[in-house]
RNA sequence: GCCGACGUGGCUCAAUUGGCAGAGCAGCUGAUUUGUAAUCAGCAGGUUAUCGGUUCGAGUCCGAUCGUCGGCUCCA
C-alpha cells in the first residue's frame, strides 16, 4: 500500500500501481469527470500516470491553469486529427496549449481559408462525438523515429531526433485513427471538449526562425461548456472596446495619415497634452532623485554608430541619410538609441570617482525602422520618445544604483496605475545564438548576468527568465505589460552594460589615481511615452486619472443667458490651475452631459440660476455620480486634492 | 519582411447574379432657451484608399501599390 497526500492534508491509502484517475474516481465521480490532469509531487502529469510510491497528489480540473492547458492541448490534437481527415497531405509541426487556448502549426499547400476553418471545426465536433479514448504509449527512440518516418511527418522526425540521444523512451498519444508524438499531458478521452472555436489562421515560421518555411498556424480555444465559450468570446469582445488603437482615435488622442507613413502617429492636442504632463513629471522627479538632464542630437555621423556597435548590430533598424557604403562621403543616421550620444556628456572632460554615479537622463526621441508588419497604434511605432537614462557608475555602486532604477520605475508605473499588471523578465543572452548577436566574452556575460541575478534575488523580485532576450551589450530586467489582445511588450527596461564604456574610452580616475572603466546602467523610468499612454488608455478605458486628463472639467450653463456667469466660473477654475472648457452651445443639458460623458471628462459642472444665486456649481462626475450643488471654492479644493495626490481613478 | 482578413462622406454601416453610390450620427444654417446620457427642420458633404486591367457598364471581378487589423519574426 502507498500513502497519497491529497488537498487539505488528507492522506489516503491505495494499492501501488493505482492511477491518478483511479484516485480521482475514488474521491467522487464529479471530480473524476471534470479532472483534466494532476500534479504529482509538484509535477504536472497525466491522469493515467501510475503511482508506485507515497506522494502528494492534486487533481487538476479546468478551473486550474494546468488543467486548462491539458484540456487545450487535447483540443489541439483533435484539431490535428480533423485536419488529417480533411487534408491528408498536411504535415504536422507543433501544437501546444498557450495562455488563452491552443494552436497547431501545419505545413499545407494553401493556408486554410475561413471556410476551411468552419469545416475543420465541424469535423472536430464529429471527433468529440465519436468519443475516442486517448491512449498513451512509449517507444524506444529508434522505433519512434521509424514510426514517424513511416507516417511521413518530417517535422515530427526532426523534433523526435532531438530527444533520441538521451536514450529515454518517446511518448505518443493515440485517439482513434490519429497518433501524435507528444509529451502530454492529455485528457483521458476527447468527449469533454464540448465547445470549440477556431479563432484565427496565421503564418508562423518553423521553429520561430524567419529563415525557415512558413507554416499555417490555426489558433483556437475550447471549453467544457458552450456557455463558457460564449462568456469567453464576449469577454474578448469587451476587451477590444478598450483597445487604445480604437478609443485613442475616437477620443482624439492620436491619428495616423497614410502619406505621413506607417508607425508615425500624429499626436492630437489631447495626446500631446498628456505626453507633456508625463514628461514634465518624469523629468522633475528624476532630477529630484539626482539625475542630470541632457539634450543630445537626434542624428549623428556613421562613425559614432561604428564605435557603439550599432552599425554592425543594428544597421537594418536605422534610418540612414546618405549612402552607408560610400566611405568617401559623410553619412548620417537618425538615432535608434541614446547611449552613444549621452556618453559624450561623460566624455566631455576627465572624470573622477567622486563624480560617480553620474545619472544622466534625457527625454529622448528615437527612430527605428521597424519591419512594416510590426506597427501597432501607439505601442509599436517608428518614432517614439522615451524617458531614457544612462547611469555611469563604479562597479561597487552597481547594486544600489540598479535598485534605485527599479524603485524609480516602480514608482512611476504605480502612479500611472500600470504596475499591478506588470510582470518582470530577466533577459539573458544565448551563447548559441546563430546570428552573432552578442558582443563580449562568455566571462563578461557570466559576470554581468550573475551580478544581475544576485541583485534580483537580494531584492526578492519575482521574475521569469528570457533566454536570448538580452541586448547585444548586456542582460536586461524587462518590465512587461500585456495589451487588450494579450500581446506582451516591454514597458520599462533596466540593463547592465560592462562592455560599451571600453569601446568609447570612458574612464574615471579612481582613488588610487588609476584609470578605471565604469559600468553603465541603461534604463528607462516610465518607458516610452507613446506606449505608456497606449497602455493607460487601455487600462482606464480612456478615462485617464484626473491629474492626466487633458480636460479636467467642463462648465455647462443651462441656457445661453448664463454664458457670462459660466465664463466667470471657467476663469476662476483656470486661475486655480485646472484644465477647463465651457460648453456654450445652444443645446439641452442632457445633450451636453452625454457628450462630456462620452469624452470621459472627469467633472461636469452644471450652472443654472439656482447655482448662480448660491455661488455653487452642480457637480456630476463621469462615474455617473451626481454630487449635487457644491460651493465653487469647495469644488476647486476637492479637484486640486485629487490632482495633487495623483489619484488613480 | 512573411501569412491571413480588410479598406464606401469625420464616425457607424447599406448598396440583389457587375446596372442611377444611400442612411443615421457628427458638421453647417435656422428655429427652440433648455435641470443631469441624444429638441426639431433644412442644407451641404463621395474620383468607393491609390494606380492599372477585364467589361457596353466596376464599390462589386483581376493585378500592383499604400494603409489598417490579427498573428509570425523583430522590439521600447
Amino acid at each position: 500500500m502507498i500513502k497519497v497526500s491529497l488537498k487539505d492534508g488528507v492522506v489516503k491509502e491505495f494499492d501501488s500501481g493505482v492511477t491518478a484517475a483511479d484516485v480521482a474516481k475514488s474521491l467522487g465521480m464529479g471530480l473524476y469527470k471534470s479532472a483534466c490532469a494532476c500534479r504529482i509531487n509538484g509535477t504536472v502529469c497525466d491522469l493515467r500516470t501510475t503511482i508506485n510510491n507515497d506522494c502528494e497528489l492534486e487533481i487538476l480540473t479546468f478551473d486550474n491553469n494546468d488543467g486548462k492547458k491539458a484540456f487545450w492541448h487535447t483540443t489541439s490534437h483533435i484539431l490535428a486529427q480533423a485536419v488529417k481527415r480533411l487534408f491528408p497531405d498536411a504535415k504536422f509541426a507543433i501544437g501546444p496549449a498557450i495562455d488563452n487556448g491552443f494552436y497547431y502549426d501545419f505545413d499545407v499547400e494553401k493556408p486554410f481559408s475561413p471556410d476551411d476553418l468552419e469545416k475543420i471545426t465541424a469535423e472536430m465536433k464529429n471527433i468529440v462525438k465519436e468519443g475516442f479514448e486517448i491512449e498513451k504509449f512509449l517507444l524506444p527512440p529508434d522505433e519512434a523515429v521509424k514510426l514517424l518516418e513511416e507516417m511521413e511527418e518530417p517535422y515530427k522526425v526532426e523534433l523526435c531526433k532531438e530527444h533520441t540521444d538521451k536514450g529515454e523512451p518517446i511518448s505518443f498519444y493515440k485517439q482513434g485513427e490519429f497518433t501524435d508524438l507528444c509529451a502530454g499531458p492529455h485528457l483521458m478521452n476527447v468527449s469533454p471538449v464540448k465547445a470549440i472555436k477556431l479563432t484565427a489562421c496565421t503564418g508562423a515560421y518553423w521553429r520561430g526562425d524567419s529563415k525557415n518555411a512558413q507554416l499555417c498556424r490555426v489558433y483556437g480555444v475550447s471549453f467544457p461548456k458552450a456557455s463558457q465559450l460564449e462568456e469567453h468570446l464576449k469577454a474578448m469582445e469587451e476587451a477590444k472596446l478598450r483597445d487604445h488603437n480604437k478609443i485613442g482615435r475616437e477620443l482624439e488622442y492620436f491619428t495616423t495619415v497614410d502619406y505621413v507613413g506607417q508607425g508615425l502617429p500624429v499626436l492630437l492636442p489631447k495626446g500631446a497634452r498628456v505626453v507633456q504632463l508625463l514628461q514634465r513629471w518624469v523629468e522633475d522627479v528624476e532630477q529630484s532623485k539626482g539625475c542630470l538632464l541632457t539634450k543630445t542630437p537626434l542624428l549623428a555621423k556613421r562613425e559614432l554608430y561604428k564605435i557603439s556597435g550599432h552599425w554592425d548590430h543594428y544597421l537594418d533598424g536605422m534610418f540612414v541619410l546618405g549612402d552607408p557604403d560610400d566611405e568617401t562621403k559623410e553619412c548620417f543616421a537618425l538615432r535608434p538609441m541614446t547611449c552613444p550620444f549621452q556618453y559624450q556628456v561623460f566624455l566631455n572632460k576627465q572624470r573622477s570617482y567622486r563624480e560617480l554615479p553620474m545619472r544622466l537622463t534625457e527625454t529622448s526621441t528615437l527612430f527605428r525602422n521597424e519591419a512594416s508588419g510590426e506597427m501597432h497604434g501607439l505601442i509599436r511605432v517608428r518614432q517614439f520618445t522615451i524617458s531614457e537614462g544612462h547611469y555611469i557608475i563604479r562597479p561597487d555602486q552597481l547594486q544600489e544604483e540598479f535598485k534605485g532604477c527599479l524603485e524609480l520605475a516602480k514608482y512611476f508605473l504605480d502612479t500611472v496605475g500600470l504596475l499591478e499588471d506588470c510582470t518582470f523578465r530577466f533577459s539573458q543572452w544565448d551563447p548559441a545564438n546563430p546570428n552573432n548577436k552578442y558582443e563580449g566574452t562568455a566571462e563578461q556575460w557570466e559576470h554581468a548576468q550573475s551580478a544581475m541575478k544576485n541583485i534580483l534575488d537580494n531584492i526578492g523580485l519575482k521574475y521569469e527568465v528570457g533566454i536570448d532576450e538580452a541586448a547585444f551589450y548586456g542582460p536586461k530586467l524587462d518590465i512587461q505589460y500585456k495589451n487588450v489582445f494579450g500581446k506582451e511588450d516591454t514597458i520599462v527596461t533596466i540593463q547592465i552594460d560592462m562592455l560599451l564604456a571600453e569601446k568609447f574610452g570612458m574612464y574615471y580616475i579612481d582613488t588610487d589615481g588609476q584609470k578605471k572603466l565604469p559600468y553603465i546602467i541603461h534604463r528607462t523610468s516610465l518607458g516610452c511615452f507613446e506606449r505608456t499612454l497606449a497602455y493607460m488608455l487601455e487600462h482606464f478605458a480612456g478615462a485617464l486619472p484626473m491629474w492626466l486628463s487633458p480636460e479636467q472639467a467642463r462648465v455647462m450653463p443651462l441656457s445661453e443667458n448664463l454664458a457670462d456667469k459660466a465664463k466667470e466660473i471657467e476663469e476662476k477654475l483656470l486661475a486655480a490651475g485646472l484644465r477647463v472648457t465651457t460648453d456654450l452651445r445652444n443645446e439641452k443639458i442632457g445633450y451636453k452631459i452625454r457628450e462630456a460623458q462620452l469624452e470621459k471628462i472627469p467633472y461636469m459642472l452644471v450652472i443654472g440660476n439656482k447655482e448662480v444665486e448660491e455661488g455653487t456649481v452642480s457637480v456630476r462626475s463621469r462615474k455617473n455620480i451626481n454630487l449635487g450643488a457644491i460651493p465653487l471654492d469647495d469644488f476647486i479644493k476637492m479637484a486640486k486634492e485629487e490632482i495633487d495626490t495623483k489619484k488613480k481613478d
